[in-house]
RNA sequence: GCCCGAGUAGCUCAGUCGGCAGAGCGAUUCACUCGUAAUGAAUAGGUCAGGAGUUCGAUUCUCCUCUCGGGCUCCA
């Protein structure tokens, strides 16, 4: 028997004996190695640690240690957690069952169509157990289309994938391998799934998983498509890498703005007023003016002029506008005024957008070159009929406030435009605390807009070449942009990693011809400017929402609702803790006093819930030496501090808080 | 909009296999006057989301609506 070689990463080579497997070069290696083996990498592709190596290939062993095992483990967990729905649900049919960010999921059919439970999961859980105690092997084997399909004839979701791929389309790849045959993993006698691979050598190295969701999902996202039930569930190499996300999903519901906007009084959704549109209470009122004032003061800054529109108006300005061509679905239906038909048009429509009423502003007169670019701002409510089945907390609501602008501009100054905004937006966004970006820019839809692919071929390549200059990651969202244009939106990571969307920067060619919008240039004739439309915090409301949970509802002190409250030991301090309040109010900070009429252990725990970034104690020291003890958010007590050594230190970070 | 699940006091939740509705926290009042994360007592507080049906009787069973939660789709 002749032997083969193999390349290692590292440079050297290694000898086997011809037929050897990945499984044989691990364990030629060393023990430790062979255990902790996932896959392998033969010539930069995935393969199972059980194939035959190639002479003069170049293989990598990966190991529960890269980062790339981690979607081969879940992907295998999936499998294990299908053949237990399938053993448990005599019936059931299975469609795909991808590894995600965090984890995997897998779709199913049940067989009288009816979902799963919460309870369900438990015994699912238990059974992938079972399954994963007896150590089951993943073989692979391949076999032709016409095969495939009578092994798959009781799947009609996994005959589907099969038409797509022989179709070419590369979505189902995952699911049947790229190739002339369809490759299948058995891992028993009764359960055999379609899969690419690799897998795991066996059903015994996926110990750490949890089931953590189950809900309705159409098959392949299109809502077109009957609806499927997907259950979600998160997979690690180690039990510490498990825990350590499960800690990080506990983290993320404690910050939850839902329910520290109930926990800290700053908002709520008054069901009598209708679902998605909030009420702002007292405290939330003041750090939404505060996020609002901050930004006008930006805003006038670097050259916007504010502007202000009504929230409805007559139809024909979104018809003008395309909105009820192309946005009627998301519009609340209109307010039918001529019942009697004696007025004109009399069809009234919330507006969903700002910006058809400030084009109306631009249009006021003749424009010159001169007045370019011009900046219009404008916090505007907007009304969106969402889905009832979208609407989350601040961050998805029917009633909304951008703060909104649309600058009009030649085509010779619009590259300039976009830069200085990507970049005013960027630094603002970081004034606010939020410093982690990357940019997306989405492109043309591919059912609903207007104009010419030329158009958008040019607003597609300067929105491209401003969001390049950022120096920041930059994504394609092909097919995501508005009805009139292309998007760039500017992608926030919080305090924990998560991502939300902000802000958007969109150029449009459309609006502008529209409306017959024209300045008179330099030469005397008539042009055609170009608009861009941009918001920052995409809404108050979601912003607000983000900076929530970002801040964890520890607001910095120059948004903290109450950033001092004061608790005299006694009844008898009392007079000296207003005397203290009135001297910082007198400095323009926010300030309560707690009455000494419950113990103060009772009064600081109360203050320390509601996250104010200072306590103050003050007794009988106090009141004698015009002193105060401190006692700051994350921080040491401190005893016997001047009042204006008080007054200096919170007016730092309160000047400070653009930087916090 | 679609698939699941849930709505009981301001908040967090018990409970009723159909027979006068419960706790803790919070609120109010009283006593206590306290130096850094829960003092004690008393009182008030609910059309058990809303509507219809079944029943001698419905918070409980059935249906519809609304709202919320988890998903899908969509999105600032």
């Amino acid at each position: 028997m002749s032997d083969i070689t193999v390349n290692l990463p590292d440079g050297s080579a290694r000898t086997l004996a011809e037929g050897a497997s990945g499984a044989d070069l691990a364990a030629s290696i060393g023990p430790r190695l062979a255990k902790d083996a996932v896959v392998l990498e033969v010539d930069g592709e995935p393969t199972d640690l059980s194939a035959p190596l190639r002479d003069g290939s170049t293989v990598r062993i990966v190991t529960q240690k890269d980062s790339d095992a981690l979607e081969h483990l879940r992907h295998s967990t999936a499998h294990v957690l299908a053949q237990a729905v399938l053993e448990l649900w005599p019936g059931a049919t299975f469609a795909g069952g991808p590894p995600i960010d965090d984890g995997f999921y897998y779709d199913f059919e049940l067989p009288d169509k009816s979902g799963f439970t919460d309870e369900d999961l438990e015994r699912i859980d238990a059974k992938m157990r079972e399954i994963i105690s007896e150590d089951q092997s993943f073989e692979r084997f391949e076999l032709p289309l016409a095969e495939a399909r009578e092994l798959m004839a009781d799947h009609p979701y996994k005959q589907a994938y099969m038409e797509l791929a022989a179709e070419g389309d590369h979505e189902a790849d995952g699911e049947v391998g790229s190739g002339a045959s369809i490759s299948f993993y058995r891992n028993s006698d009764e359960f055999v799934d379609m899969c690419r691979g690799p897998h795991v050598p066996s059903t015994g190295r996926l110990k750490h998983f949890k089931l953590t969701r189950h809900g309705g999902a159409y098959f392949r996202g299109d809502e077109k498509n009957p609806m499927l039930q997907r259950i979600y569930a998160t997979a690690w190499a180690s039990k510490a890498d498990l825990d350590d996300h499960l800690n990080r999903l506990e983290e993320a519901a404690k910050r939850d703005h839902r329910k520290l906007g109930v926990e800290l009084d700053l908002f709520s959704f008054p069901e009598e007023i209708g679902s998605g549109l909030a009420v702002f209470h007292p405290k939330g009122g003041i750090i939404r003016r505060l996020m609002e004032d901050y930004s006008r003061e930006r805003h006038e800054a670097a050259g916007y002029e504010f502007v202000y529109s009504p929230h409805i108006s007559k139809s024909g300005l979104f018809e003008t506008s395309g909105h009820l061509e192309w946005f009627a679905d998301a519009m609340f239906p209109p307010m039918e005024l001529d019942q009697d038909g004696s007025g004109d048009d009399a069809s009234y429509y919330l507006k969903p957008m700002n910006c058809p009423f400030h084009i109306l502003i631009y249009r006021s007169h003749q424009r010159s070159y001169r007045e370019l670019p011009l900046r219009m701002f404008e916090f505007g409510s907007v009304y969106r009929y969402e889905k009832s089945g979208v609407i989350h907390g601040l961050t998805r609501v029917r009633g909304m406030t951008q703060d909104d602008a649309h600058i009009f501009t030649t085509t010779e100054q619009m590259g300039d435009e976009l830069t200085s905004i990507l970049s005013f937006v960027l630094d603002l966004l970081r004034d606010y605390g939020l410093d982690d970006f990357y940019l997306e820019l989405s492109t043309k839809p591919t059912e609903k807009a207007v104009g010419s692919d030329v158009e958008w071929d040019e607003a597609t390549a300067t929105l491209r070449s401003a969001a390049e200059a950022m120096d920041l990651d930059l994504v394609m969202d092909e097919g995501g942009g508005a009805f009139y244009g292309p998007k760039i939106s500017v992608q926030t990571k919080d305090a924990i990693g998560r991502t939300w969307q902000m802000s958007t920067i969109q150029v449009d060619f459309q609006l502008p011809q529209r409306f017959g919008l024209e300045y008179i240039g330099p030469d005397g004739n008539r042009h055609r400017p170009i608009m861009i439309h941009r918001a920052l915090f995409g809404s108050v409301e979601r912003f607000f929402g983000v900076l929530v949970e970002h801040y964890a509802g520890a607001f910095p002190a120059w948004l903290a609702p109450v950033q001092v409250e004061i608790l005299p030991v006694a009844q008898v301090h009392s007079d000296y803790a207003h005397e203290v309040a009135a001297e910082l109010r007198g400095h323009g900070f926010r300030v309560d006093v707690s009455e000494a009429d419950e113990t103060l252990g009772k009064r600081i725990r109360r203050a320390k819930g509601q996250k104010l970034p200072h306590v103050l104690v003050v007794g009988d020291d106090d009141v004698a030496h015009g002193t105060v003890g401190v006692n700051p958010r994350g921080g040491e007590v401190e005893r016997n501090v001047p009042l204006s050594g008080f007054v200096d230190r919170l007016s730092g970070e309160v000047a400070a808080k653009r930087k916090v």
